[in-house]
DNA sequence: GTCTATAAAGAGATAGAC
DNA sequence: GTCTATCTCTTTATAGAC
């Protein structure tokens, strides 16, 4: 499809902790750093980028806000660095996928972590009109290269489930993708949780079914 | 279905304009709190709430700032009577549509109509997150009222599209919903408009498709 | 009701000591 | 690298004249 101009990526994954050799220095330091993300991860999925406030990430991870300046230049960067930290733990799934599955299972396990990464409250949520944000996203040769595997693993995956008719081939494979990549911020599960009437685990495949069978009855 | 207490409403859509007497500067107030209303209605789509400030508001309208908390109180209650002003205009869409159609084609014709509005850039967003939003939005009587109107008589249509065996019976009444209102702000659109593959009315027709059909493909 | 001018508070970012 | 204290700017909201 559009977004891969290579031919399919055999996934190798970035491993998340560096080679052997590590001195103990650098290495409290990248726990350290290891939980600002985190802590700005679970702040964005909470409050969004806007009401998150620096303060409080200072205050989560127990350190003084100027200490995090020592070790991210901006907000927008906090936010980066979560992102990039998701999709890797995205590429991590992925590759923990079997291998010999049918695309369209691949597809929809893919869909099932995302939604059950957002009911965990795990997925961070970045406001669509910040274009501040997006120069700093779009800067991260990281989250954009990150981002890329995923997309050409996904769009793969879309263009053999079209081939054997398990995907519906007359949709364009990009708007297939987008669709999938919507779950991930789908404010269907937070409003139907909020009703109490579903489980997590009933909430996703109420949904997963909603995305790839429709609304519409089925001719029987 | 749950949210309808009383049997399906006749939808009387309350008039734009009050009624006969109304003295000149009554009016005068009324076409400038419309001017207003309508700026933020566009603001609100173009950066969200949180990224809309009231100068920007002010500067639109032609005012200065100081008057337009005269008009409206605080910047919350701004954005709330952008989204009555939506409900209102919804109200008015669906008294508009034919009466004998089929409830499964009046659904439909409210997500394009929602689709449509996002793409004009006439869809207000507001953050999920932002809680004193919120209390603003639930305390205000017009958009609480006007949004349950509009959901019963969705919703309406919802029980009546499972019965005459148009919609998924085994989907709850409020899942359907809930994903018929996500179109509104369904990043899908603008996403895939980004791409520049599409016309606006490809798209809303693409999206409504994988809405109601699913991505599958359709047993043949 | 509209204006200019300003208060008040929040939040991103930094200075400088240790 | 971490801290306390502070700067600086933005933004919401208001005071007070007309």
């Amino acid at each position: 499809m559009v977004i891969r101009t290579l031919t399919p990526p055999a996934l190798p994954v970035a491993p998340a902790e560096p080679p052997l050799k590590v001195s103990f220095k650098a290495h409290m330091l990248a726990v350290r750093e290891d939980a600002i993300v985190q802590a700005v991860n679970r702040l964005l999925a909470e409050k969004g980028f806007d009401l998150m406030t620096v303060d409080q990430v200072a205050a989560e991870v127990g350190i003084a806000k100027a200490s995090l300046y020592k070790h991210f230049p901006s907000k927008e960067d906090l936010a980066a660095a979560a992102m990039v930290r998701v999709v890797g733990r995205a590429q991590a799934f992925l590759a923990g996928l079997p291998a010999n599955a049918r695309p369209l299972d691949q597809l929809k396990a893919m869909v099932r972590w995302m939604m059950q990464l957002q009911l965990a409250g795990e997925m961070p949520s970045l406001p669509h009109h910040n274009s501040s944000l997006r120069t700093t996203l779009v800067n991260n040769k990281a989250y954009v290269d990150g981002l890329m595997q995923v997309s050409e693993q996904l769009g793969g995956w879309i263009e053999q489930a079209q081939q054997d008719g398990s995907l519906n081939s007359s949709l364009p494979a990009l708007l297939v993708l987008y669709t999938l990549y919507a779950r991930a911020c789908d404010p269907v599960l937070e409003f139907l949780k909020a009703s109490g009437l579903h489980s997590d685990q009933e909430l996703v495949e109420l949904v997963v079914r909603t995305c790839f069978e429709g609304l519409n009855a089925r001719p029987t």
